[in-house]
DNA sequence: CTCCTGATTG
DNA sequence: CAATCAGGAG
């Protein structure tokens, strides 16, 4: 039962400070929830179920090893999964493990990357396995923000890296996960830049599960949905989990 | 906000 | 040749 919300992010206002005797004094943003609780727990059940009959088997999904998930996430922000898995395997095979990485010759590093294209992020890859190793003792942080001041890691990536390698519970919203929720919940929004971005990452926090664990798994589907079903151009709403609930589903399917 | 990358599409 | 994409950087 979710009688208690245990600690959503902003819910609690701080007991530390002196209580004000003026409660209207908006103290915090206190920003209202885009969905409610219920149609949250919804759509997640849909979508859960989903996943575990659809999901594909992809070896980043096999792992917890926060610098293979790191290699794969980089990796496929650029290139589509069936190429990916070529290069990643061969990869991992030449630097198995963050030190391997970080002690290369930046050319051995060019070398695997060579095919990939945007060689800009292979060389951040590089600095940030050497940040690692010699500030952070070889660990990857796990908390999105400091996972952010990285060089080549921004809000998606250290969503992703927090959720999937360590199963926090993180939201993450790259551009399938943005337009599953902004179809779904919010077909007003401009998925695009600014305001609109910045309300679906607020959907994302909504909709996640309460703990870590079912977060990976949260965070996966969404994923997969937006890959498999709810693609941009056509999509598939009548294999669709979450239609019923979909703000969305008549414009694709006015039937 | 603009710019950047490199594949892809018109 | 130009537009588009997807993330990140500045």
């Amino acid at each position: 039962m979710r009688t208690m919300p245990p600690r959503s992010k902003r819910a609690a206002p701080s007991a530390t400070t002196k209580p004000a005797l003026k409660v209207a004094a908006k103290p915090a943003p206190a920003i209202t929830a885009e969905v409610s609780p219920q149609t949250a727990a919804v759509f997640r059940r849909r979508l859960h179920r989903w996943y575990r009959r659809h999901c594909r088997d992809l070896p980043w999904r096999r792992t917890r090893d926060p610098y293979r998930i790191l290699i794969s996430e980089l990796m496929l922000q650029q290139t589509q999964v069936s190429r990916v898995l070529d290069f990643y395997a061969r990869f991992l095979d030449r630097f198995p493990d963050l030190p391997a990485l970080a002690s290369a010759r930046p050319a051995r590093v060019m070398e695997a990357w060579a095919g990939l294209g945007y060689y800009a992020r292979a060389r951040n890859l590089h600095k940030l396995a050497r940040e690692v190793t010699t500030d952070r003792a070889g660990v990857i942080p796990h908390d999105p923000v400091e996972l952010r001041t990285l060089p080549g890691i921004g809000a998606y990536t250290a969503g992703a890296v927090a959720s999937f390698a360590y199963e926090k519970r993180a939201a993450l919203v790259d551009t399938n996960v943005a337009r599953v929720l902004h179809r779904v919940f919010a077909p007003d929004a401009a998925p695009k830049s600014g305001p609109g971005l910045k309300r679906l990452w607020r959907i994302a926090e909504d909709v996640l599960p309460r703990t870590g664990k079912a977060t990976w798994l949260h965070n996966q589907a969404i994923m997969e949905l937006g890959a498999l079903v709810c693609t941009a151009r056509s999509p598939k709403c009548g294999q669709c989990p979450v239609r019923q609930g979909c703000a969305s589903v008549d414009h694709f399917a006015p039937r």
